[in-house]
DNA sequence: TGTACATCAGTGAACGCGCGTTCACTGATGTAC
DNA sequence: TGTACATCAGTGAACGCGCGTTCACTGATGTAC
């Protein structure tokens, strides 16, 4: 019952990565299960060795998938405000309780994870990173290259720190509390370094 | 070919959570197996359940006994520096290449999969972790326990996630990267929050 | 234009494997007499 | 003090289940003649 126009086996194979994607973030990389990924794409497991070699080839290219969409989200964000106030703008749409409780992001659900995978999936995935780190970089507001790519990776990993554990942590109080201080500490450290202000030792709590 | 002296159930016990505490970190919670847990503790896997209710059990307890390990270990780093110099002294024993590849950190090994634990799992991993807040805290260098706290929470999420990051990337110079751009953002915030310096909006790269 | 055949995305039953868990059993010790 | 029994940490074979993967098959379309 198929045969379908040209372009349909890819399509169908982007909606296979879509599912993943997403799949991959809620349920963990074992937790996610080729039939349950296929079954809501709309086919049936038998299928999925059209597509890919393996599960291990679905999880490296749906990792990437994750990061690009992150990526494309950090970007988006940072965009709409000035250079100066863009890592505070990405805070306030990542660092935020509707984020926590949605799937989440690639990088705070499957990072731990990631490390223990096969070489394959962990390059597909460092080399999606690195590329958002020099995406990302000319957004930002530094001196040079250098540093607007450090930069990002101290805003990544404070973020996908603090959302890692505001998610694993039950005590609904201090998950909003480490959502709340990964906010403030870094948009914190950022005006501090950026301005000429007098010294302010104390972190006010709103 | 048993019966032993008062208190051996108990040592046993406490062998094969000190066990899986350290196998959970390198394979992962799905990964770690309970007979290779048992095995490893000198056990047959059929008497894991004279101990343990459930797997569930073990990973629960592990994973509790994972924070408290570090915790002692932050403890300890912080405790040999003068207040002003600690988050400095944790970071430069924490985010180091060489803690990146042993067995790691409990927080940034295992937890996204805490996240999607069973209610009981997460409640002692999240209760350990709101204890080892309040106990670092005191040593940090702030104006009130609230900030105090603050502050422990704010580096703890930024080193869980340079470490998680940097053990997930299979580029062996972005991963160090991470690691220094950690360090040097960290104890950069501190010194700069915590002096009256004249403003100096360059990170330097030593 | 009509017919025969090749293609290939997708189906669904079946496979082997390894996991968590159960259970009948063991046997050295502590206790009762 | 010596003997019979109860205890219980630990053993190892066996279980059921669900996973990733395989495979013979389907059937609508494109192509050859």
């Amino acid at each position: 019952m198929t045969r379908y126009r040209k372009g349909h086996k890819e399509s169908t194979r982007r909606g296979i990565v879509d599912v993943a994607t997403s799949k991959l973030r809620v349920d963990g990389i074992e937790g996610a299960r080729v039939s349950d990924v296929m079954r809501e794409a709309g086919l049936t497991h038998g299928g999925f060795y059209v597509h890919f070699e393996s599960k291990d080839d679905l999880v490296g290219e749906a990792c990437a998938a994750g990061v690009a969409a992150a990526r494309e989200a950090v970007i988006a964000a940072a965009s709409r405000a000035a250079p100066a106030e863009r890592v505070r703008a990405v805070l306030d749409v990542y660092l935020t309780a509707q984020r926590r409780d949605s799937a989440g992001c690639t990088l705070a659900t499957l990072g731990g994870e990631i490390a223990r995978q096969p070489e394959s999936v962990r390059a597909r995935f460092s080399e999606e990173l690195l590329k958002s780190v020099d995406a990302i970089a000319p957004l930002m507001d530094g001196v040079d290259g250098q540093h607007r790519g450090d930069q990002v990776i101290a805003m990544v990993a404070s973020m996908v720190g603090a959302m890692m554990l505001s998610r694993a942590v039950s005590d609904a109080t201090l998950s909003q509390r480490i959502l709340d201080v990964g906010r403030r500490a870094m948009s914190g450290a950022v005006e501090r370094a950026g301005k000429p202000v007098a010294p302010q030792p104390t972190h006010r709590t709103p």
